[in-house]
DNA sequence: CAGCCACATCTTGCATACAAGATATGGAAA
DNA sequence: TTTCCATATCTTGTATGCAAGATGTGGCTG
């Protein structure tokens, strides 16, 4: 019953699991693009309306709606948001509907703490490992923040401050925690936008950036650890200030946390 | 642009995003069922064949073979496809074909890394949180996990482990954790089934279990973070000479680590 | 014999049709 | 007026057919 292969194995076996195909190698990177379907197309944009919050906590997401309005099938779009079920942005009930997730409250302090935990490895790591050059453009970075925040260019901003995020973890060697980070990070990415615009915030956010730098350019991970922590510490002081002034965007206890078990999508009892 | 809700907004507006409908509240869990599809069933059986390496990395999967195989269309082996290129099992390339992933070597370094990090925090907030009972429970796991290593049940003593470590994170408060490990072990758990029976490695585990327990149980946090370390320090031993006993089994830049970017699936350049 | 090219055949992506359950609505009955 | 029930209509899940690209094969030409 297991062993998927070929029903005959005759005919055509173009990549079978040989251990040496004699002409082309193929040896396992096969896709260098990336898969630019339309699904995906639906799935970005859904993802960006969602934790732009342009489509609210709540909202109900018809198949057939989407479809009409994208100019496509169900199918993309099914594809789409089955993605999104799987980040926790939205939730499916079998035969009865699709709706965006409230932001389930309880899990974003535990998003904060685990984004705390992941970061704080690749600083240290960074701070051991990092070339000259890629100090050098984390700097060139935050001089981007810098100009950013002085031109009051959120958008501008917050793209910098991602990146200066993501190339810490480059420097570390480990890619992949800025991506966990990301994922982990959505639910409370869905709050940015329900901050005050609290004058000077910018600013502050690129000293805080450029504290980690220094420590870290110096080789000075414990410090470096304790500038990121300082720094992601910013995080979770307005959260319960935003929650009072949109009490219905949340929701207390929400269903799992991300990708589901092997079991299924939700697991909450209350 | 945005917004998606009703067409014409009249006649029918089931959950609508008003913040406090008349009847029924419907406060954003609708879904208590594991939504047990058919999708659902192809996904968990491929899950399991490839993690226990029922199906060899490199082997090409077809959604027609597939469909066939488990009795149903494409569609729902295509959404389970579709989750597991996610998870970074399978590589689906456009109009091509799907294959098994190779193992990404490199990642497995980087998936330690990361599951040391996150059970670090949970064995802290663990030792200062977890309630009497809980500690009753995670003894009664260590207990189970003791009678399968003596009974050399392997499957048995691999559930409790998982359990056990599970139940840390639950008795952390942050249940969120363990099911990021699990996503970011997955790579791991492909080799788990390549170790060697080497006698009285579970007995050995079930003892550095028994001490992170015990470090817990007197609310000693950092010795419990280091019982936990040199826990998960086994497993980065035997990596190489599992990759020199079986080299095509493993492939070393992999693409992305797990869930894409905004953009696609793989970022590979080499 | 080597290289090239057309084609058969596979692949996934998408559109569409049908099935089956969930839910709001409207009317009948108490 | 209130309660209950049948039903219309929506929802997602699945099956199926078509489109378009990728790839191995075979034959042709040099």
């Amino acid at each position: 019953m297991p062993q998927p292969s070929r029903k005959t194995a005759a005919k055509r076996q173009p990549n079978r699991p040989r251990i040496a195909s004699p002409a082309k190698i193929r040896h396992g990177r096969p896709s260098p693009t990336p898969r630019a379907t339309s699904a995906v197309l639906v799935y970005e944009t859904l993802h960006e309306d969602i934790i732009a919050l342009r489509i609210q906590p709540g909202a109900s997401l018809s198949e057939n709606d989407l479809a009409s309005r994208y100019g496509v099938s169900r199918t993309p779009v099914r594809e789409a948001l089955l993605r999104l079920a799987d980040e926790g942005l939205v939730e499916i009930v079998p035969k009865s509907g699709t709706t965006v997730s409230r932001i389930p409250y309880a899990q974003l302090n535990e998003a904060i703490v685990i984004r705390k935990a992941l970061e704080e490895v690749a600083v240290r790591e960074a701070s051991r490992r990092a070339t000259k050059s890629q100090i050098t453009g984390l700097w060139s970075l935050v001089e981007r923040q810098r100009e950013a925040a002085k031109a009051d260019d959120r958008n501008g901003f917050h793209a910098a401050d991602e990146a200066f995020h993501a190339a810490i973890a480059e420097a570390a060697g480990y890619p992949g925690i800025w991506q966990l980070v990301n994922q982990v990070k959505v639910q409370v990415d869905r709050i940015r936008h329900l901050t005050l615009p609290e004058g000077g915030r910018m600013l502050r956010v690129t000293k805080e950036h450029a504290a980690v730098l220094t420590a870290m350019e110096k080789r000075d991970a414990e410090r470096a650890i304790a500038a990121m922590r300082n720094h992601l510490d910013g995080l979770d002081q307005s959260l319960p200030d935003i929650r009072r002034r949109n009490p219905d965007l949340f929701v207390d206890e929400a269903g799992v946390f991300l990708l589901p078990g092997p079991a299924g999508r939700k697991t909450s009892s209350q």
